[in-house]
DNA sequence: TTGAATTGCGCAATCG
DNA sequence: ACGATTGCGCAATTCA
């Protein structure tokens, strides 16, 4: 149950933040500086906004940028939460369902049981059944006033 | 896991919040020198843990820098793969149980019927067992309501 | 102590 | 343009 930490990235409230500037040198083509936001050669991928050439790729230093980063981040963290939260209620529908199953087991057994009772008893009762249908039916006297062994 | 992880660090002990500014690689080229960690600007801002006998930088150009980030990353895809295997299967017992569930209702709503298909069977035979029953205690019996000759 | 496994997080691409 | 997802890498921490 990771306990988050309680990190406050609104760039106001707080009074000082560090800065942990890390290259990301991985293991991508190297550009020198501007970096092409549309691979794939679009074409036609740029808006008829601007199109600096100094700002053909993202301007990391822009007002903006931090404001779209910080704002995805806080999505990010958003979404992940939930992604958690599902998983969590899956696991626990699990349960749920498992608990649910053990009890509709044993109201089968349960039932199963009864009918095998009361099948019993009806076998065992057909023959008294049948000898007093076939007195009756021959207007004789019957010949077994009890008996339930 | 589970565990309550936290980096309280000094810094947040006044609010402070820590914030990566990466540099993605698809925006800076190869940081060719030493990268320090946390570069709170004054050098000793964060430590994570204690002691920093080592400059508190890591170098990103050592092989066994690179290695070891590369095994991580591996380690971590892996990790990740895994998570989401889990996931899934937990997503898949979930309908399994509900199959099951249903199956298990069906089940139930068939012995309930033959439950009841029995009982009104007994029920009805019943009756003649008490008729037979009647006519042959009589016999013995006194318990009549007209039929005391 | 070491290396793998987890975990939290930020970036960028992509989706809706 | 904008939030939501997702793949990926980094670093800290936990496990074994």
């Amino acid at each position: 149950m990771s306990k988050t930490s309680q990190q406050n990235t609104t760039a106001e409230a707080n009074g000082i933040s560090v800065i942990h500037t890390q290259a990301h040198a991985s293991g991508l083509q190297q550009v020198p500086q501007l970096v092409p936001v549309s691979p794939g050669g679009g074409g036609k991928a740029v808006p008829p906004s601007k199109q600096s050439k100094k700002n053909s790729s993202v301007d990391r230093n822009s007002d903006e940028y931090r404001q779209r980063r910080e704002r995805n981040n806080m999505a990010v963290k958003k979404s992940r939460l939930k992604s958690k939260q599902k998983a969590q209620d899956t696991l626990q529908r699990v349960n749920q369902l498992k608990e649910e199953n053990e009890r509709l087991e044993d109201k089968i057994k349960l039932l199963t049981k009864e009918l095998s009772v009361l099948k019993d008893l009806f076998l065992e009762h057909a023959h008294n059944l049948a000898d007093n249908v076939q007195s009756v039916s021959t207007e004789n006297t019957t010949t077994n006033p009890e008996n339930t062994g």
